[in-house]
DNA sequence: GTATAATATGACAAGCACATGATCTTATCA
DNA sequence: TGATAAGATCATGTGCTTGTCATATTATAC
């Protein structure tokens, strides 16, 4: 579903929202090692977050990296949006070059309906639901 | 969703489909013409379609592939599992070896029942359905 | 101001999905 | 039995994702 550095990304993300918590700035060495993740592969996922604004970036003796919102507040889809594409309609299944509701192919509105749904969880979805902090997704949905 | 390859896949099972009602079998080189797939690689589709039994292929003249079941009884995950892993307990979004019912993330409910529906999609609709020859499986859903 | 700790970055290589070109094999027809 | 029509197959190429190695840059500590 996401790709490899999608998921390197997001499972980065959910390690520095812990980490951070009670150490601080959180550097790439230590994500690497409890991740497993190649180091430099990993830096240079790092650094497209923090040029996109996820997180924030320091050098030299106790740097690391922050987040930059609290997790509750950071949809995940901020985080696997740049490097997966996730929503942006994805196209006809049977690889039309038009399939809209209006000229539709027969699988379009179930396939319409299942794609849609992947998309809503990615952008309701924050990382604080992820890591437990508050409950909030299965609630959510539930009520509405 | 699909990789280009199953996508070929199940374009190539809906024109022999239609194509075969009317005209016997269906020769590679209509394929690629009518549906601009490179030829040879479309070759080595329809090869494993037939080792596969979704096709029967016949060599020379006079010679092409025809479905071995009638539309309707050929679920599209039987066309498009042969290239792309569709159900198998698509594995965790964090990457966990181990993520199952009694052993959760925090995000497994959502992301297992999103999976499921999906997988139910392709194990449900036939290609018949996505001819529209039966449209069946808008009803079917809407009963259910 | 030099040593050290950390991120930033450029060059490159492996592996896979996708694709191409040439040739081999099998069947039909005259 | 030779020409032709078709699928089968082998070798190779290309581009993207993933991963590696080496080095540059920036900040802190003493």
């Amino acid at each position: 579903m996401l790709s490899q550095t999608a998921e390197y990304a997001l499972r980065t993300i959910l390690f520095i929202a812990q980490r951070s918590k009670e150490d601080g700035p959180v550097q790439t060495e230590a994500i690497a090692e409890a991740l497993d993740i190649p180091r430099n592969y990993l830096s240079k996922i790092l650094h497209r977050l923090a040029r996109q604004g996820v997180l924030h970036s320091t050098r030299g003796r106790g740097g690391g990296f922050l987040l930059t919102r609290p997790p509750k507040e950071l949809p995940i889809i901020d985080v696997v949006g740049l490097f997966d594409q996730i929503s942006p309609g994805r196209r006809c299944l049977l690889g039309r070059p038009v399939c809209s509701d209006a000229d539709a192919c027969d699988a379009h509105a179930a396939w319409k309906d299942m794609s849609e749904r992947v998309a809503v969880f990615f952008r309701e979805t924050t990382v604080g639901d992820l890591l437990g902090e508050a409950a909030t997704f299965g609630k959510k949905r539930l009520r509405a």
